[in-house]
This record gives C-alpha cells, structure tokens and sequence, in this order.
DNA sequence: CTGTTAGCGCGTTCAG
DNA sequence: CTGAACGCGCTAACAG
C-alpha cells in the first residue's frame, strides 16, 4: 500500500494529526517541524488520499459532466474549457457521455451520485431534470450548459440559439436569398428546435413566406452524413443558400456539393453553427456562427464553484458572433449566369 | 447528507452489517429480509458511498487516460471506447488531458495518484515513464496506447504506425508516383517519428531515393494549419503525392489545394492517418489508413482489466487499415488528358 | 505548539 | 442467519 500519514509520523517522531497539521500548511504547527515533516513527505513519495479526505470533509472537489458525446467536436471543446478551470481551482472532473441513451444516462447519474460529485454541468439536451427528483431533497447543485430550461432559477451558461440563427439567417436574406433552408437535426431536441425558430423568424422580419418544403431534418449516425443527404432535397425545393444546425451537418452538405458539382457559394451559400476548428478548412471555407467554446466551458464552472460557494445562482446567455467566410455570397452573382437557367 | 446504511437498518430494525450484506446480496441473509432491505432502500433512494467504500476495498473502480488533448477528433472516439468499456465492468474514468504541457502533465498524474485510480491508459506521446518513477514500488498498473516503448514488458494497445505508414506509401507508389512528401508534426514525438520511418522504408523497398526536402515538418497550435502551411513547400519540392502524418493535416492541406487551385487527386494525391469521421465528407474524400479507434480503446481497457485480476501482461499490435477514397490516384495522368474520356 | 479522541460510511472478521 | 467490533486514511474538535 501507499504510505500514510502515520507512517510519515512515525518517522518523524510525531502523532499524526500534527503530520496532518503541518502537510496542510496549518500556522499552528512549529515552522521547524512543519518544514521536517514536508521533506520527509516528499522523501517517502507521499501522495495524501483524496478518498479518505473526501469521506471526512463530505466533499469530493469533483464535478461531473454529463454530456452526450465526448467524440463530438464542439463538446470536445466545451470539455477542455471545463476540464481547465477545474484544475485551477483544485478540482477534478468526472466525465460521463450519455449517448443518447436513456439508460445509459441513468447510470451515469447514478455513479455521479455513488462517486458524491460536489457538483454536475449538464450539456445533454435530453430532459436535464433527470438528474434531480424535484421532490427529492438530496438534489445535487447542477448549471446548465446551452440548454434553457422554462424554469428560470437554475442557472445556465448558454449562447442564445434563437437569437443566434436568426442573425445567421438575417445575413443571408441581407445578402439577397429568399429561399433559404434550414438543414436540422433531431437528437438535439431543444437547441434545434431554437434555431428553426431562430430561421422562421427572420424570415418573418423579411417578410418572406416560410415553405415547409424548405426545412429539411433527417435522421442519421453523424451529422455529416444528414447534411450530405440533404442537398437532393434542397435541390428540388430550389433552395439559393442553407443555414445548417451546426458546422458537421455544413461539412456533409459541402462534400455533396462537391460530389455533384454544385458549386459553393456560386450555387449555394452555406453556413453553419459552432466554429469548431475544421470550419477554416473546408472548401470554400465555411462561414458560421461562433460559439466560444473554451471560455463557456470555464465559465461553467466558476458558476458552479460560486454555486458551491453558496453564491447567487446566475445565468449567461450570450450572442453567438457571426464569422463570413466564403460559403456564402449574394445569390446569382455569378459572374454570368451559372447553371441555373431557371429564369 | 445523504442516507446511509445506518439509517436503513435503523428503519428495518436490523443492524447496520445486515443491511450491508443485503445490498451485497450476501446469500448468507435471508430472502425475506434480503428484500425487504431492497425495497427500503430503493423507497429512500440511498446510493452507496463509493468513496466510502473504496476506502476500505482499496480500490476505486476507477481507471485514469492520461490524454494529450480531448478535443481531438482521434482521441474523443478511442475515449468513447474506453468509457464504454470501463462502464460494462462497472468502472468509472478518469480522464485527465495534459496538452503537451510537462507540469500539466505532473499534476493530472498526481491527482491520479490521489484519487487513488486502480490503473492507467497513456495516451500521451510526450514521456510515458513519468506516470511510474523507476526504482519506487507504488507504481500504477498502465497500458500504453499506441505508444510502443523499447520495454517490451509493458503492456500496450497500438496501431503499428511503421508499417502502416510503410503501406501507405507503398500505395502510392504502387499508382506510380516516385515524388511523394511526407508532411509530418513536432508534437507527437514518438508517432510521428515511426510513420516518417515507415516512409522512407517504403521509398527504399521501391529503391527510390530519399529527397531531404520533401519531408516537411512545421509548427502549429493545430495540426490543419500544419498541413495547409506545407502546400508550398510540397510545390517548391516538386511533389506529385503526399503522406500526412494524420487526417487533420492532410485536411489542411486539401484546404490549401483548394485555395491554390490545386486539384486533388489530379495535380497532388494526398494520403492521410486515421480516418477521422470527417475524412468521408473532405472534398475529396479522403484516403488514409483507417485506426479502428473505439475498438482499440475498449482493448485497452479489457487488457488492464485483465492485468488488474493477476494476468499477464499482454501487447497488442495491430495493422491499420488501408482505406482508398479518391484523393489517391496515378500521377501525371492529366498533364494533358484532363478527364481521360475513355480511349 | 502538539497529542488524544472521535468519527466520516462502509466491508469484514469473529462470535453467536 | 445475524450482530458487535474493528479499521480503511484522514480531519477536527478537545484537551493539554
């Protein structure tokens, strides 16, 4: 086994809590004997158990994340924002992907619970009050993450989805589409209803019809794929540009775009959500709208850790920040005419 | 606090080791009460101490990944793995990301140790041997992964970069190309080095002489920058094909032909590493040597599984898979025969 | 300034 | 089949 204090405090011929004492740095303990006692620690290699710590002090300094991919990468992202502000502020963190599966959700919540997190950041767009029983009274403090729920008292760091598409969408109809589609997803229940939402309505600003026709979901293992088999379907609502659900879903447009020479944004603007860090490097470059990964990532958890604190429970929500590339354009442009002769 | 099994016995009217035993399912507690403890428990929603329980079992159920980066289209998938896994063997992980950074690196190490982790995955190309110092005796059980190291007592799970990278090449070769370019990374020391050898194996089994400037390496916070950056340098060399350490290079780089007008696979093939889940959705879609990470993911978890209950210690050395989409092809086959119409 | 005593929540002998 | 007692490694009163 690992040594323990009493071993430390043998050989310092000490009982151990004065070893206690003097590894925590406690003034009250003789600076000589605490400067004795640390090199002998560190001399024996000994690493104090945050276990038996834990079980004393009734905190962990652990917070879980819940999250329903980690292979994703926009939460790849979020994580190491997360996963750095923790460090910082002398705390771990226990990640569990849910998969979109319910039952895996609930043992992931349960370990969370058996593992007695301080706290819980919930970035999985499935029914977030899973993790507290409403009646229950051992709820675990908990912020949100891109995910409003209708109760405004928990808190949350968010960017606005609806007010976020609706500029990416404004930016087309700036540019002159008016048959615009929207490319969406279906595993992410509430941020892909906000953006559709976000669509619709500026459309309705701009005083253009909405056309069912236009709005595209479908269902598939990635969102790549779900963006690649969307073009046949934009095609025949005649769509001029497409706002897609995020970046992965512009990326499989824009591979079948290549595929049937359908010539971005000649033909068709695209753009996307997240900037996550292929947008650069796609072809034509994606235009999109950012989201700060990173930074909400640690600003979830400093609003944990005052939570924790017995701080006031707050909300961020912030605008996403619009990036043009070169996916998008104004439609028909072209030089002369491009293909279509629909006239 | 949360209900303990305290509370429970006092409820059932036995003691507490009873309830303990129950939860066990210790056949050596009735039936009867054995299910009435159950039920109990379930009523009060009680979840077992992990931490208290870990203090006693010596063990934690937990196993750490040393990473270098999470958010890393290569590592979150081979993380998914080794989540999947570890939760069907009732464990739990704890990942820890070191981004290259050595006092990181010595921190998440050490909060491992605290935690008290029962082993380790290293996925860390930088220094697997700091996880265990050599001569001290409270060394933690690990598996390397992909990550060979000249013990070969060790345990590891890997793709044998050398000669995949070998049949990368070879692949190109064998389509006729003699100017192949390998564009390499600096921040992943070891993997790196092994496909770069692999390379030139494969250019010497063809007796084809090795050109000192086609191999390029740069430096940059992402590995896509690094490859978009090489595209001048492949040029100046004279360069008809190109090998990329990974897929997030060889993305960069297609990003660059696309700017440049370069045409792929026309004027330049470009091969990749790892078949990343966007590399079906570059245009054009990418080759490359396809890993199968979650499989190998799981593999590591079942190997320190296996080496935590007493057995050997195993290795476990794959070959990658060659994948060919249509970033490959011969060269010179446009010089002037654009589409090659058939005849 | 330091030692003694008590647990934290659970598993595990050892007795009945 | 069940209970009492002990201890895992550490912190926290409470004494000196």
């Amino acid at each position: 086994m690992s040594v323990s204090i009493h071993d430390i405090a043998r050989r310092a011929q000490v009982s151990a809590s004065t070893v206690s004492r003097a590894l925590q740095n406690n003034p009250r303990i003789g600076v000589r004997t605490r400067a004795r006692i640390h090199a002998l620690a560190a001399e024996m290699s000994y690493v104090p158990s945050d276990i038996a710590r834990s079980l004393v002090t009734h905190r962990t300094r652990t917070i879980g994340v819940l999250v329903p991919a980690i292979a994703d990468p926009f939460m790849g992202r979020v994580i190491e924002g997360i996963e750095q502000a923790a460090l910082e502020n002398g705390h771990t963190v226990l990640i569990g992907s849910t998969q979109n599966d319910p039952d895996r959700e609930r043992l992931v919540i349960n370990t969370m619970r058996a593992r007695r997190v301080d706290g819980v950041i919930v970035m999985t767009s499935h029914m977030p009050s899973r993790v507290n029983t409403p009646g229950a009274d051992d709820a675990i403090p908990l912020v949100l993450f891109n995910e409003q729920s209708r109760d405004t008292r928990t808190p949350v760091v968010a960017v606005d989805d609806l007010r976020s598409a609706e500029m990416a969408v404004a930016s087309l109809i700036d540019l002159g589409h008016r048959d615009i589609a929207y490319v969406g997803v279906t595993d992410r229940a509430r941020s892909n209803q906000s953006r559709l939402r976000g669509y619709r309505q500026a459309l309705k600003t701009a005083r253009i019809a909405a056309r069912p026709t236009l709005v595209i979901r479908g269902r598939a293992p990635h969102h790549e794929q779900l963006g690649f088999d969307a073009l046949s379907a934009l095609q025949q609502a005649g769509a001029t540009a497409a706002f897609c659900y995020n970046d992965s879903v512009a990326i499989g447009l824009l591979a079948a775009c290549a595929a049937q020479g359908v010539r971005v944004p000649r033909d068709l603007s695209v753009i996307g959500f997240d900037d996550i860090d292929t947008a650069r490097f796609t072809s034509p470059p994606l235009s999109t709208v950012r989201q700060p990964r990173f930074e909400l990532g640690r600003r979830a958890v400093h609003m944990l850790l005052r939570q924790l604190n017995g701080g006031e429970r707050e909300r961020y929500v912030t605008l996403g920040q619009l990036i043009i590339r070169e996916s998008t354009r104004a439609p028909g442009t072209s030089a002369r005419a491009p293909r279509r002769v629909s006239q």
